[in-house]
DNA sequence: ACCCAATTGAAATTTAATCTCAATTTCAGT
DNA sequence: ACTGAAATTGAGATTAAATTTCAATTGGGT
């Protein structure tokens, strides 16, 4: 199903579909969790598959372009991406103390975005929001501790 | 006053009022606009005061620390500042075109925030919202181009 | 003035991400 | 299936933001 979608995106672009791209594209969609280049390119290697660190980086750019991939957070280092697949538009929190990632999606926020858009006439075509904070497990371990 | 400020919040962490941090402060509250670390560091050297880079950015660790400065975006490469005197919590949309970067705040999208939290059972602290898409001026100048 | 912990700066280091370029691979056309 | 042009790859070099190192300096309480 992604394959179909990437295949089709790379054409359109008159770029070929290449075994490393497609060890990527697997990789990526091979479980439904937040990763990072690195990690990906590692588990790419653990699996069997091929596919240098460069090739990492740059498919997951057309990805990203293709819709398939999204840039879900930037941490102090590097990037986080997710796949979209069967995965609506969402924001996140992060706990500052465990790293948690909770995803959240609120239609009420989306419309005020789009009113806030129109307001200032700007054109929106993407967004992210990122809560920070202490999650309920870290905020009780807390308040035991002291 | 923002000077009272940094200087109590320095004075409450033992840490020392150097002329290195006064004059990155100095520089911050200068003007009002986003910044980068470097940038300001160039500016720093030309209106004649004195702090390596390294000062630079361990200083404007310690400004956000103390809340007098915020880490407003994080770009591919880098993160934007701002300073916070007078400047009440606000988000941004960022042009994909022009890089313009405009300021906006609405109650209604905090409160939701909050109620998100709270469903969450989450203990927020603070948020990022970036919207990117594009302006109204560039937004015409595409519609003429074509 | 003294002292000592905090601070500084220049340069080294770290790390994500991108780039280079010769060798390899894809694929459209035959 | 073969060919050739153009795209792609990978190893390592490179870039750039940010942090660290450490000897020399400085702030500020006594």
């Amino acid at each position: 199903m992604e394959q179909k979608i990437f295949r089709e995106f790379l054409g359109q672009k008159g770029l070929k579909l290449t075994r490393e791209r497609m060890s990527v594209l697997r990789e990526v969609f091979s479980f439904h969790d937040h990763f990072d280049p690195e990690n990906l390119y590692l588990r790419i290697r653990e699996s069997g598959l091929k596919a240098s660190r460069a090739s990492v980086y740059r498919t997951l750019s057309l990805l990203v372009e293709s819709g398939l991939v999204r840039k879900a957070i930037r941490t102090e280092r590097g990037s986080i991406y997710e796949h979209r697949f069967g995965h609506g538009h969402h924001d996140h929190m992060i706990c500052d103390s465990c790293g948690q990632i909770i995803e959240f999606y609120s239609e009420k926020l989306e419309n005020i975005q789009d009113e806030i858009c129109n307001k200032n006439k700007f054109n929106g075509v993407s967004h992210t929001l990122e809560i920070r904070g202490i999650c309920e497990k870290c905020g009780k371990q807390a308040g035991k501790r002291r």
